[in-house]
DNA sequence: GCCGAAACTGTACTGGTTGCACTTATGGAC
DNA sequence: GTCCATAAGTGCAACCAGTACAGTTTCGGC
């Protein structure tokens, strides 16, 4: 989707300087490891100011994560333009196994994830930036049920599902760990129970 | 409970500087705001070096929850040591009653929440550091029920418990949203809808 | 009494981040 | 077309958190 007016001279300017520091922060990073590079460096590579850097980025870790609004909207966007009497949650299960599940496959997205995982740095960085998108999510979740925003449960259930990549992380097989945590967020803790209850005695 | 043998000179010494430290900040943080007080100006009114500071302490935000061991233990506890039969869920549910909801009483204990809440760098330590207590959390709770310690649904468990203080921030009723949260998490998302649904239409 | 380890010190350094005063380029008003 | 307010960018200096290092003092155990 491109832009609907063709923006002036200034604001490509602009958006082209934030893709260079963008750019160049991320080969640095990936050649060199992200605290063996300094801001410095990235600016340099980049070819404008630290205090330019800064105008477009308010921190080093950002620097990794430029197009996470993309990921918000997408989460918004998977529930409020459901499948008619889709329910919400179910919405989001199949907007985790579309856009969640497949992340294995690309392999500059491979090398993306090994960077942030090998760094606790970006690792915190990164589940903070979900837990912010928890709250947007939360509310967007009340609207479309009709509920004021600060609904508890709706804020919750934002949050639980957002708890995702970390849950899944270092685990083989993302789709199960997709479905289990579905199933255990629509059913409860008890059925769970029950469930464990029923595979531990197998005999009768 | 008290140290079982006397502890030496030196360990007693330890500690003295250690708490002097975490006085020292605690006064001077309550006074000025946390980011108006540097690391040095604390050292210097405890009067120790940086270095001695950050061999106390990993950083700046620590110096805040010197004491937050003991709540990790008392999760632990609370799930190792419930009565006999209770479900681990339910155990939580009363810990959470019983060491959470009476937080609001305590003068002392409300301006230093008021300082954690008012300092964006101190809401996001006090969120990650909950967050660390969720992976001891899951172990153990995996480990009371005889499953494997990485176990998803134990850790899913974890984490959504320790979601509370931030939903529950800002909410009038403390004990209201521990209930309310529990009863989700026990019956799941469906059960919640359908209470949602009825209570739509009040009229038959 | 002695020795090794642990606590502590002072200094100097790295690196993220900000404030400030200043130039330059742009877009809109006239 | 000219002019001006403003946004983008610059360079520099500073601040502050955190660390490395090379000591010195103080215990505790032997």
């Amino acid at each position: 989707m491109p832009d609907s007016p063709p923006p002036g001279r200034r604001e490509r300017k602009k958006a082209a300087t934030r893709q260079a520091i963008a750019d160049a922060a991320l080969e640095l990073f990936l050649e060199h490891g992200f605290d063996r590079v300094s801001v410095r460096d990235v600016a340099e590579k980049a070819d404008v100011s630290t205090t330019t850097l800064f105008a477009h980025f308010p921190g080093k870790e950002a620097l990794v994560f430029d197009r996470d609004e993309e990921a918000e909207a997408g989460l918004i966007a998977a529930v409020r333009e459901r499948p008619e009497g889709q329910d919400v949650v179910e919405a989001l299960r199949a907007h985790a196994l579309r856009s969640w599940v497949p992340t294995a496959s690309d392999p500059r997205l491979r090398q993306f994830t090994a960077l942030v995982d090998g760094t606790p740095a970006l690792r915190e960085y990164a589940e903070r930036m979900w837990m912010r998108h928890a709250d947007a999510l939360g509310v967007a979740i009340a609207d479309e049920l009709g509920r004021e925003p600060d609904d508890l449960a709706c804020s919750a259930l934002a949050r639980y599902v957002l708890q995702f990549p970390t849950l899944a992380k270092g685990r083989p097989d993302p789709r199960a760990v997709v479905e289990t945590l579905f199933d255990l967020l629509v059913h409860g803790w008890r059925s769970q129970q029950d469930a464990a209850r029923a595979a531990s005695r197998p005999q009768h």
